[in-house]
DNA sequence: TTCCGACAGTGGGGTCGCAAT
DNA sequence: ATTGCGACCCCACTATCGGAA
């Protein structure tokens, strides 16, 4: 099959809006890819590269050679030209890469050029990604698309889901098994304004458990001597956490999934900041010294198998049972169960004043059910607020092209003047987009580089956010974590709103 | 007919590893 | 030694579609 087949049917999809539409273009496609190819197609039309990184980004495909008038690239010619590109991105120079890269894109019509670029960059925008894919593959190979959901769990890979089912339908997917040392795709979490109405969604009595600000991290033992551990995104990370590692290799069972989060805790246990988390997880060389200076502790919530027997398709509550039988108590994530409000209210505000980030409300008999955010947990965080000044705003992309978009924060300086604090883009309805890109024109004076409008300080915003954080990159040294705009103060002065005397007294 | 769950899109700050400067 | 780039930790929120109620 040749790229050009699937970069028609990506823009197909782009521009049909109904969702059965998408994965009628989709299943379309897939009903005539050939068995080596179906992988790369899937994989392509769902967003993402076979190889997942490559090592390219924007900035490598600044300047592509000239495209080709003919489209004769074929799907594995360019799988293989994009393997070659990742190999060298491993261990090689950049101008090596960028030859490859050249390379790959003479090879191309301008057409193929753009789906390619946006491939690269995860920017498809084609309204479809696995969600839409999953239903597209369901429909091809006439299998129900609860199978295909299920394969993918225990997976954790579409590409290869989606093959297998449209080589052997149903029988296929239903051979997929939980495999020890091989990711499965987690269980995530929506959420609630607050503990009541998490209460609500996840039906009462439910099991509150304590939220670490910390890195999720799948667990396996596999076998006398092996663990491997993985991320969220399922990405190896056993190298990185030898603590983790070995409190697993201590459990008496040699067969264990387990679902937990990692942080690093203070010698009073108190928790690090993120930063400090994610520095220790990220970093990859003297793990050894590291640990000695912030080593990290592990805190596991769920089990998915437990001396061999799968415990997915097991109510909350069993799979609980299970965990507590094979995990050392001081290594459990603090929970409650309950059903009253007001004892579940005091155990987030008892898990706040610990300095953690809040609760999740689980079910008590929901399955562990992968991907599919909101079913049966549910987290809660506390939220703060302050009066801030939009001090310059940022020109959309995609579906914002054309509003003024992404807002640049300040808090008044008590000195005169205002500190920039970050940005955000988070909470716009369309009307207020609209709204604010005409009142910014008003208040522009004049851009400050090619994307951003420096503005007159006299709009005032609520803004929402998780907390501060020690910054290295604005002036007054702290930024606000996950800010996202609640409502514009007309009603407020400028001289009205908050100072960075207040933000600085959050950063405890 | 209305409601609501699931999905995609739009990007945010911070940090590491690596190659180039 | 520093800088730029790519990748990936953490993440909130709105719009939309289409099935459920």
């Amino acid at each position: 099959m040749l790229l050009i087949d699937v970069v028609r049917v990506s823009e197909a999809v782009t521009r049909t809006s109904a969702r059965l539409g998408k994965i009628g273009h989709l299943a379309e496609l897939l009903g005539r890819v050939g068995p080596d190819e179906a992988e790369i197609a899937i994989s392509y039309l769902s967003g993402e590269l076979p190889q997942r990184q490559v090592g390219v980004g924007w900035r490598t495909l600044e300047d592509i050679p000239q495209p080709k008038l003919a489209a004769t690239a074929t799907l594995t010619a360019v799988d293989e030209l994009l393997s070659r590109i990742k190999a060298v991105s491993g261990q090689g120079s950049q101008a090596a890469r960028r030859a490859l890269v050249a390379e790959l894109f003479a090879g191309l019509t301008s057409q193929e050029q753009q789906f390619m670029s946006r491939l690269l960059h995860g920017e498809l925008r084609q309204g479809a990604l696995d969600g839409v894919m999953i239903e597209a593959v369901a429909k091809a190979s006439g299998a129900p698309s609860a199978d295909v959901r299920r394969a993918l769990t225990l997976r954790g890979w579409l590409p290869a889901v989606g093959a297998a089912a449209l080589g052997g339908g149903v029988e296929a997917l239903r051979a997929f098994r939980l495999e020890v040392g091989r990711a499965v795709s987690p269980m995530l979490a929506g959420s609630a304004p607050n503990v009541a109405a998490a209460l609500e969604k996840a039906g009462t009595p439910a099991a509150l458990e304590w939220k670490l600000d910390g890195v999720r991290v799948q667990a396996h033992r596999c076998g006398p001597s092996a663990v491997k551990v993985f991320t969220r995104t399922l990405d190896d990370i056993t190298a990185q956490v030898p603590e983790l590692v070995e409190a697993v290799l201590a459990m008496p069972s040699d067969d264990l999934v387990l679902d937990g989060e990692v942080l690093a805790l203070r010698p009073d246990g108190r928790p690090h900041p993120f930063q400090v988390t994610a520095s220790r997880v990220s970093s990859k060389t003297n793990v050894e010294r590291l640990r000695e200076q912030t080593p990290l502790s592990v805190f596991f919530f769920d089990a998915l198998r437990v001396d061999g027997a799968d415990l997915l398709d097991l109510p909350y509550s069993q799979r609980q049972e299970a965990l507590a039988g094979a995990v050392p108590p001081g290594l459990l994530t603090p929970r409650l169960v309950t059903g009253d409000v007001a004892e579940a209210e005091k155990f987030f505000t008892d898990v706040v004043r610990a300095g953690h980030e809040g609760l999740v409300v689980k079910s008590l008999t929901s399955p562990y059910a992968a991907g599919r955010r909101g079913a049966g947990w549910i987290k809660v965080k506390p939220r703060h607020t302050l009066d801030l000044v939009v001090l310059a705003a940022e020109w959309g992309h995609g579906r914002r092209e054309g509003k003024l978009s992404n807002l640049h924060l300040g808090a008044r300086d008590p000195e005169g003047g205002f500190v920039m604090l970050g940005k955000t883009f988070k909470g716009l309805t369309d009307e207020l987009l609209a709204w604010q890109t005409e009142r910014f024109l008003e208040l522009a004076e004049g851009p400050t580089d090619e994307w951003t409008v420096a503005l007159r300080p006299e709009l005032v915003v609520e803004i929402a956010f998780d907390g501060v954080q020690r910054s290295p990159r604005y002036p007054g040294g702290m930024a606000l974590r996950f800010a996202r705009v609640l409502r514009y103060r007309p009603d407020k002065r400028v001289e009205d709103a908050d100072t960075v005397d207040t933000v600085r007294s959050l950063m405890l």
